[in-house]
DNA sequence: GTTATGACCCAAA
DNA sequence: GTTTGGGCCATAA
């Protein structure tokens, strides 16, 4: 059985560009709802190389989650902005026009 | 085995 | 709009 790490990957990668999911609508999607939190302690551990649009991730606040480290703060709003994300006034995502909104696939 | 931490969510005040 | 408190559980030490 895949590990709740490789759950959440999976979820992140159809992530279309453009759009953006919240932490928990990336853990219900994996089926596991109750682990939001999770994605967090996931992607701070993902390798560079994972191939995880990790910057399509954000609360539910639509604002983005902030790290310790000053250098990537502005890179995920640069990278969002780069394919077509627009931020408002209080550096927050209109959800409801960006918020990817997946197509119900039973399991293929 | 245990404890502490955390890129979260939600409801209520 | 803000603050407070509770819950949830994978990961790291």
């Amino acid at each position: 059985m895949p590990t709740a790490a490789s759950k959440f990957t999976a979820v992140i990668r159809r992530i279309p560009t453009g759009k953006v999911a919240t932490y928990g609508q990336v853990a219900t999607l994996a089926g596991l709802p109750k682990n939001a939190r999770q994605v967090g302690t996931v992607l701070k551990s993902l390798p560079e190389d994972s191939g995880v649009p990790w910057h399509r991730v954000v609360n539910s606040q639509g604002h983005i989650s902030e790290r310790n480290s000053s250098t990537f703060e502005g890179l995920q709003r640069f990278l969002l902005e780069d394919e077509g994300v627009v931020f408002s006034e209080s550096d927050r995502i209109d959800l409801n026009e960006h918020q990817w909104q997946p197509s119900r696939r039973a399991k293929h």
